[in-house]
DNA sequence: GTTAGTGCAAACCTTTTGCAGCTCT
DNA sequence: AGAGCTGCAAAAGGTTTGCACTAAC
């Protein structure tokens, strides 16, 4: 059972800990991973096979608003979803591979030093900071040049080099 | 007419530069400004008012995937569309306020940092990097905490705090 | 003349909304 | 008991697709 800061926070405001918001808390807290609607939904289905889609986008929009997930795109790989993850772990920047679709996350100074420097530069007050890169991950960066050379290959002379930042829609692509 | 190095680069991988293009074209890289594709629709639909809506869709895309644009969110102020502006200004950030919808934009050298250090730590390739930042500009932060006082007024005793993050889905709200 | 690009209509996908009934506190 | 939540069905954005016609090179 999560009974972590999470809950008590939403205690506090007089939330409703339903059994729905339970299992989802305790799916987005416990895995830290950076799940979307669909597949928290089918997460959740699991353990509540009643609980209804409308379910988790109200849920989710509701710990939004309280400050205690955070929405991510993770540079639209795999489509328009968006995925969300526990505000209980430090900041960090989303690097996402566009060949292979890992996330990596980045913890590290540069990312306090730019929140410092953007709060003082415009007297802002930062809610919400989201960084997210994309680009090709080291292994693939290898695999990336070998496929630009086969299609060189292909297309003997007029080889239109393939754009920098295509990116294939491969449906819910799994990392690795 | 748009003769900078946009369309030179389109014209180098042969693709077409139609006039809804070049329209488009103008339209991002001289306004500078993050349109999303409903107000380059229309902008565009006043020079050319037979401009297909889809024609918009597919002149961004095809920008994006050549590297040429970047697609922005602004932190979903105002809506899940997305915005674009032109790759021709240096990296910056977006920092967008929840209230009144204004965005700045930063430059400066934490943004370099920060990607050095990712490529490095990584080994990874940096093709495209956001950084968003929601919260309250300078000039906000003082109503807000006035709306907050009248709110505990109102409400006498059992005053349920604003959620942090929470935002007034105004549909978009001009800045300013 | 070719082939890429456009417009139109219709589909698609993700997310939101209205409302009756259920359930936490 | 009663406001707050849920589930269901239906709608509402925002974006993409299939196809016949048009225009850039």
């Amino acid at each position: 059972m999560a009974q972590d800061s999470t809950e008590g926070s939403l205690k506090e405001r007089g939330v409703r800990l339903t059994r729905q918001r339970q299992i989802l808390l305790e799916l987005i807290d416990r895995t830290g991973a950076h799940l979307d609607v669909d597949q928290l939904y089918r997460m959740a289905k699991e353990r509540d096979p009643k609980i209804n889609r409308v379910t988790v986008y109200r849920t989710l929009k509701m710990l939004k608003a309280g400050g205690l997930v955070d929405e991510l795109d993770l540079m639209h790989y795999g489509g328009d979803q968006h995925y969300y993850e526990t505000r209980l772990k430090q900041e960090h920047a989303h690097v996402v591979c566009l060949r292979c679709g890992r996330v990596e996350e980045f913890f590290g100074e540069p990312l306090q030093r730019l929140r410092k420097q953007i709060e003082s530069h415009f007297g802002f007050q930062i809610l919400v900071a989201r960084t997210e890169v994309g680009g090709y991950c080291a292994h693939c960066q290898t695999l990336r040049a070998r496929e630009v050379e086969e299609i060189r290959h292909e297309s003997k002379s007029v080889a239109k080099p393939p754009a920098a930042g295509a990116r294939t829609r491969r449906a819910h692509a799994r990392p690795e």
